[in-house]
DNA sequence: GTGGCTGCAAAAAGTTTGCAAGAGG
DNA sequence: CCTCTTGCAAACTTTTTGCAGCCAC
């Protein structure tokens, strides 16, 4: 036989990220639950950042009666863990993404909100220095540039060319 | 005579902070109350990062019956203005400090909530240049570190060496 | 005088908690 | 089985809003 068809490709590696978690909360001592599973599964699924009510609408869809409380309960436990990491863009309320090896900062554009992240380990190494003139141990660091991302700035740059109202 | 009284140079230091706001409003086009010269004057007369309720315990010393709403309306005004600037550390309330020329950065211990200030001209540099790779225009940033500062670290190592349970 | 500001209370928005019933190891 | 987890609703925290009266200009 040839390759299994898509869809059966997309349950392959949903049950697959399943597996993986499973082994994943056994090592760290979490009980494993199927609402957990599923929480944990919305954000190995995807590479934005999502907000608790974003989760829970995804996580809706697999299992329609997990509560809202049950997602900041979780969420909770798994950032405790290390396994997720929370994040507040624009003063706005928590978002999370899975936890990955390397660090790595945020550029958010304030027109679409897009999030786009880089990675610059030069700069960790000058705030190792800041801190240390100040006798200060590092522990985490977060680091969120504001402004325009290149599509925005296109399109704004079209705009002006072709205005609609004078 | 001689110098005034200790005392006296409070209320001089504070009459001309006063001076300084009124003509800062009128500059800026903000009506001038005495709530909101209270309020602005707050964070003139510290360089803490003062929280909504924190400016609001002090303000009521002055004037018992500005309410919150208030104390909220007018840093948000002041905020849109250029005055103060909002700051949120550790996923926490805002917190507010007085608007200065030069951009800083914030050094935030972990164990005893103190926040120190830093320049660092060349992250800056690098930030701009992560940015121009991505075509990415910067609007403004922020970086917080959080960690332990050098009081908690001696602190916590003379607790190491005369533990008081052992 | 009158438009903007204030105080109060009520509402919003995001998050946490108490509790009885249910599921995991 | 016994403990930990869940769903629901209610509570809590921070911030915003509606409105009548008041104040700055």
């Amino acid at each position: 036989m040839k390759s299994a068809k898509p869809i059966q490709n997309d349950i392959n590696r949903e049950s697959e990220e399943i597996k993986q978690l499973v082994s994943k909360f056994r090592s760290l001592n979490i009980q494993i639950t199927p609402q957990r599973l599923v929480i944990a599964s919305a954000l190995t699924g995807t590479e934005k950042h999502l907000s608790v009510e974003d989760i829970h609408q995804i996580v809706r869809k697999k299992n329609s009666k997990i509560g809202l409380a049950t997602v900041y309960r979780t969420l909770n436990l798994l950032k405790g863990k290390g396994l997720i990491e929370e994040h507040r863009f624009n003063d706005e309320f928590s978002r999370y993404e899975l936890h990955t090896e390397s660090h790595h900062d945020h550029l958010i554009c304030i027109e679409c909100e897009t999030v786009i992240e880089f990675d610059q380990p030069v700069i960790e190494h000058l705030q190792d220095l800041a801190a240390a003139e100040k006798n200060f141990t590092i522990v985490s660091h977060r680091l969120q540039i504001y402004g325009i991302c290149e599509n925005c700035a296109t399109a704004n740059k079209k705009r002006e060319k072709n205005p609609i109202s004078p």
